[in-house]
RNA sequence: GCGGCUAUGGUGUAGUGGUUAGCACAGGACUCUGUGGCAGUCCCAGCACGGGUUCGAAUCCCGUUAGCCGCCCCA
């Protein structure tokens, strides 16, 4: 190989064949209980008007400016590579006028993102995910089968030790009041914070709430918590979430801390981490809540709704390090068809078709030409059966049948092959 | 976007100014044109890119690119 003349564009990767299996798991597991659930599968573009993201989002942050991979295209629109989920099915929604249909409309997705971050371990311009989102409904119980939802996908991939990590963070009619309260304990304590702490004091008092230095952990022990300060609303309504989660016996904690940096989020957000086994909290699979406030910010009409996503890459490299099961590769064959002359090729080749009529999955090597070679091949494959058609199998039809645990070998009439192979495989 | 570290065959690595750039694994072929795993022989394939210093650079310097780590942000 001379030089190498192209590569990935930065943050992007290819998923190689290798790395299939824990998608197609991944992929299998949400599926299922996305389907439990009644949630129905949508696609959106990749492709979006940034304005999508802009009127979601909120202009106030740099997420728009320096976060989402936008561009401007032949005919001068400015689009973006979707960089989250929840935008472009609530768009969906609201073009397709899905409240016209029974609700909530409940939806799933799973593919590529892109957000224009530097990219660091975990952290791609290219990532995939995959979502829920219930739209139309603004009951408790549909916040809590969200989180439930989640917490089954990752179960049922095999994470042991989860902790769901919840907390409400009001809506427009609490939310603000709160924010000056806590702005103005910060205020009086800001020589205690850390610099970034104090900016974040003016574009977002919220954040400061999650900030992991240690002299703002002991500022904000202190301050007030947005739960005793929820309008009545929001306080019923989170109350009843609880319940359900007690009822379901889902192991959650409340993290007062929790928050979102985005303004359309309301009432119930969540995040399901992962913890060592002592309960220490090692890393966000999962985060979600509610979005009342995002159909009105697209000018729709006031529409509820929740959802929650998660990143599949970072799933990928725990399941990875963990170990864990991918399922069987479902079409990984068990019979090797091996060929010697070129009649026999003709035939065999022929002989594979039959096969795949049966939808009997046989693997080869017909571009190899020495038995030695095909043998090797089957081996590493690690396949039990291997047929052997040579020149005198194909003249008098039949065929050689070796099991290559054992090295013994029977024959087969040619016309009853497929027939037989298929009560061997069945058995193992 | 800011700061730091790194960059040798496909993979993992040796090589600190003069080496035919070494090794292991993986891949391919043969030993053996009708029998795999073992062994042996051979093949494939590399100093990220571009400048500079020097008689001479994988090695020193600068820039670019990419990856990693931290920051910002985190939908």
């Amino acid at each position: 190989m001379s030089k190498i003349k192209y590569q990935t564009l930065t943050g992007m990767h290819d998923v190689l064949p290798e790395d299939q299996i824990y998608f197609k798991r991944i992929n299998k597991v949400v599926e299922s209980v996305a389907g439990y659930y009644s949630f129905d599968k949508i696609e959106t573009p990749i492709l979006e008007f940034a304005e999508v993201f802009q009127k979601a989002i909120g202009d106030d942050t740099d997420i728009v400016g320096k976060e989402m991979y936008s561009f401007r295209t032949k005919g001068n629109d400015l689009v973006c590579l979707r960089p989250e989920g929840t935008a472009p099915v609530m768009r969906s929604y609201l073009e397709h006028g899905m409240h016209n249909l029974p609700q909530p409309v409940k939806l799933w997705y799973q593919g590529p993102f892109f957000r224009y971050e530097r990219p660091q371990a975990g952290r791609f311009r290219q990532f995939h995910q995959f979502g829920f989102e219930a739209i139309g409904d603004a009951n408790p119980a549909i916040d809590s089968q969200i989180i439930q939802m989640s917490y089954d996908v990752l179960k049922e991939l095999g994470f042991k030790h989860l902790t769901i990590e919840v907390n409400s963070i009001g809506d427009s009619e609490c939310r603000p009041y709160f924010k000056k309260i806590l702005t103005s304990y910060f205020k009086s304590r800001k020589s205690s914070l850390c610099t970034d702490c104090q900016r974040r004091l003016k574009d977002n008092p919220l954040r400061i709430l999650d900030c992991k230095e240690e002299k703002c952990q002991r500022v904000k022990a202190g301050a007030p918590q947005i739960i005793d300060h929820l309008c009545e609303k929001c306080h019923a309504h989170f109350k009843q979430v609880l319940e359900f989660l007690d009822e379901f016996e889902l192991p959650y904690t409340l993290n007062p801390y929790l928050v979102r940096g985005l303004d359309y989020y309301t009432k119930t957000v969540f995040e399901i981490v992962e913890t060592s086994e002592d309960g220490k909290a090692l890393g966000t699979l999962t985060g979600g809540g509610r979005y009342d406030n995002l159909s009105k910010a697209f000018g729709g009409r006031d529409t509820p709704g929740c959802g929650a996503a998660a990143g599949m890459e970072r799933i990928v490299t725990l399941m990875k390090s963990r170990e864990m099961k991918t399922g069987p590769k479902t079409d990984e064959p068990k019979i090797f068809l091996a060929q010697l002359g070129k009649l026999a090729k003709r035939k065999g080749m022929k002989l594979f078709e039959e096969f795949r009529d049966a939808k009997i999955p046989v693997a080869e090597s017909f571009s190899k030409d020495s038995l030695k070679a095909q043998l090797r091949a089957a081996n590493k494959m690690k396949i039990k059966w291997v047929l052997i058609f040579g020149q005198k199998e194909a003249l008098e039809d039949f065929i050689v049948l070796r099991d290559m645990d054992t090295g013994t070998q029977t024959e087969i009439k040619l016309n009853k092959v497929v027939s037989e192979m298929k009560e061997k495989i069945k058995k193992v």
